[in-house]
DNA sequence: CTGTTAGCGCGTTCAT
DNA sequence: ATGAACGCGCTAACAG
């Protein structure tokens, strides 16, 4: 393997020079610039990427810190990866996945520790995250996707749920809606200050509120038999419901099954938007779901660059971005259902 | 920060012994190890991974090598992504992402060029791939979720599709169809030599083949769209088509939607099963789908392990291992329609 | 069992 | 505009 000494050897200059020339450190003569670049053709030479980092004390790779809970991470988060791992490139600098434990602590401070990081892009933060309290106390740079608690001073990327909410809602109620429930992920995730599932929760109940409409909730854990099992728990509280905003996409399935069980067709008889989802989620469905969609992929773009931009010591554009969801209207959404009219018609036919 | 040296002059001992008692290379008498680790825990000690890998000529980094598709990646890769992230640590690895462009060979010399890796696991192997045969060249540490031709000595983990389209078709013959067809991926996957695709189809064929069954099949490309032609289309042919099985997930929407726009039901009037699918895609279904589920966890597991003991130098219990897939019975599948009887009755009825 | 020391490959200060 | 030399933090001979 050619190193940068046998370079300065075959061009006739100190090693030095070379590394100069090739940081663009120093002005180099143009006459042996090219010298250095020929022997580094010839070579097929490659800065040691360790060697590089040691004596610079920046390794140029940051990790992206996603937590490796039971249940796996969702499409929407696959985005999310891809993303940061192309805008991360793109920067020369390389994307190191960290898959730990959320409760170990300790593990991240390992990571910070052992330096092979030179920052780190954190998932899904929580409204009170130990995590980002740590990383702040130990001054090590970050950057985040979602938010926390006291973090005017902090980068972050993060959905608009609040908007993206209120998106939903215009849509239905433009469609006559009146009887709209909101169906949360977990509880669990919830009480834990997952911020995702407190924004959307608050920014229904807000708008709700401002449309003198009752506000109907309901926690559902991730997965299939519990959109099932909510829904018919939902329907039988308000029988007069006939529309549903979620962000659970693991439960919309169950959902659906449910309204189909009752001999309800979607959406003739039940509308359904699905918020914070893709494409790709929405159109597997029966029926295509109407949506609002995250740009995912911008997500783990702009957390990676977020963060390299901190490293680099360029002042960000933005350090906090808000990203909107984009309304589409697919086939999960109709006019507010006559449901009298359907039980006549039904008596009589 | 603290550093080797400081853990040394602290335990009062020689930073070799320090290095020695880490690694555990050299016998340390039980006092001085006892020192020395506690000098360690005093100062918060944590080796520096790049110093590290500079003097050992081994970065304990490996590459997970994804291709930068336009399409984006499925779900079945995620699983694969997060189960190799976690298999790396596991083994004090740590994993980078790196997504590049398939054509662009020059990109991932470089990356071996740049010593930051130990090896890589390359995903998406096809049939005749140059990378593979670049990897080999330059003798650079490699495993593949996949299989490519000429690959005897080489390490590799991939589906048993052969297997797998098996138990699909006698699935279905269990169920008294004979008139089934295989719904491939694109012919362009297929003609690029993309192993799944290719795999599937040859098994189908010999499959059909031995029970004396015409063989039907059809390429598809990987959306709801192409998946609802493709049906119309094989039925036009083939009206007396019952059955299909596919490894195409996303055109099973197309399909079902196309199967609906018959007013057949699944699975009365038809039936589907999908292989090498996750549970998560079949559940979301309506009805849930019948498939044949890959553990694609162990995949990416297997694939980083492969890779890991090739580079401490233990030989692998398995080089090359075959995961077969996993009957799961929902709602996609039921016994063969009669057809003729059926339209009798909707005549009469 | 332990200490001394020479690199690993590159960045960077101090000379010139 | 260029060289020489030192140091980054650690591993691994070599030498007791």
């Amino acid at each position: 393997m050619p190193t940068m000494t046998s370079v300065a050897k075959r061009a006739g200059v100190a090693v030095s020079t070379v590394s100069y020339a090739l940081n663009g450190t120093r002005p180099i003569s143009e006459e042996t610039r090219q010298r250095i670049f020929q022997a580094i053709e010839e070579l097929g030479y490659k800065p040691h990427a360790l060697a590089r980092g040691l004596a610079s004390k920046r390794s140029r790779i940051i990790a992206l810190l996603f937590p490796n809970t039971d249940r796996g991470l969702g499409f929407t988060e696959l985005e999310f990866v891809t993303s940061a791992a192309n805008a991360a490139k793109e920067n020369q600098y390389s994307l190191v996945l960290w898959s730990y434990d959320v409760h170990d602590l300790d593990e991240l401070r390992q990571l910070t520790q052992q330096r092979l990081v030179d920052g780190v892009v954190v998932m899904e933060v929580h409204e009170n995250d130990a995590r980002i309290d740590m990383l702040r106390q130990i001054e090590f740079p970050f950057s985040m996707i979602g938010r926390c608690a006291g973090m005017d001073d902090l980068g972050y990327v993060d959905i608009d749920f609040s908007q993206t909410v209120r998106d939903a809602v215009d849509h239905l109620a433009g469609l006559g809606h009146t009887e709209i429930a909101f169906l949360n992920q977990s509880r669990a995730a919830f009480e834990a200050g997952y911020g995702p599932a407190v924004r959307t929760h608050a920014a229904f109940e807000q708008i709700m509120a401002e449309r003198d409409h009752e506000s109907i909730s309901r926690f559902c854990r991730t997965e299939l038999r519990a959109g099932y099992d909510a829904f018919n728990a939902l329907l039988d509280e308000h029988p007069d419901l006939t529309a549903i905003v979620t962000m659970n996409e693991r439960a919309v399935p169950g959902v659906l099954h449910a309204i189909h069980d009752r001999n309800w067709t979607v959406p003739d008889d039940f509308s359904l938007v699905v918020i914070v989802t893709s494409r790709t989620i929405a159109e597997m469905m029966i029926p295509p779901l109407t949506t609002l969609e995250a740009e995912t992929g911008g997500m783990g773009r702009l957390g990676v660059e977020l963060l390299i931009n901190q490293l680099e010591g360029r002042p960000p554009e933005q350090l906090q971005v808000l990203l909107p969801c984009r309304l589409v209207v697919r086939h999960s959404t109709g006019p507010k259902p006559d449901r009298a009219r359907a039980k006549a018609q039904a008596r009589s036919g």
